[in-house]
DNA sequence: CCTTTGTTTCGTAATTTTACGAAATACGAA
DNA sequence: TTCGTATTTCGTAAAATTACGAAACAAAGG
């Protein structure tokens, strides 16, 4: 079946992307943590939260594919913030949606 | 590994549950018109969205699972309608989370 | 009762997500 | 260069998601 080329709005799309982003409570949990006390490092991470740290990994990974984490090298760390403009955007999507 | 009980908050696991509710532009599109235009059958989004029914019966059952969305039986339709009270609830968590 | 209408459930398949431990990588320090 | 620290990628497995068409269901109308 031919993709009824663009059938769902920019908005829609990444509104449901941003969603994805935070269908996992590990992964509301990180940017809880980001949102409330700026940076903070993997490791960190992975003393408190009660997964392998690969699978940690494997989220942030994706919090960074969704825009809404960035992480900058810091050798031997990295540290992860939010992503300032996505975290607006998403924010500014949500609004508009449940309003 | 014993799950360290209850590691997430309730609001932290809420959130995530709805954003997958979410995570899907099906999912968002139908939303979008259910905050639009009231309530609204099976059959007329059927017509609209690029998926087989039997798919969208799906995408309509997990938002009934999540809680943000109704359906009323009014046969032989089923006229779906959001669930106000916990769509506020996601509003308010989401404005909270992003805050 | 049989048919039509609107919708969901079933069976199934392909893909994605989630999770882990082991191995790899990268860098600074000894 | 070798070691130690911090973190990610790889390989893999189990479970969940997404999708479809066929079959089932339920109620109204003939």
């Amino acid at each position: 079946m031919e993709e009824t080329k663009e059938f769902y709005s920019v908005e829609e799309k990444k509104l449901a992307r941003y969603a994805k982003a935070l269908s996992h409570p590990v992964r509301v949990y990180i940017c809880d943590i980001l949102s409330k006390q700026a940076c903070c490092y993997s490791g960190d991470l992975a003393e408190e939260v009660p997964i392998a740290r690969s699978t940690l990994s494997q989220h942030l990974k994706e919090l960074k594919n969704s825009g809404l984490v960035q992480g900058e090298i810091n050798p031997p760390k990295i540290k992860y913030c939010l992503n300032k403009e996505n975290w607006a955007e998403a924010q500014q999507l949500f609004k508009e949606f449940f309003k």
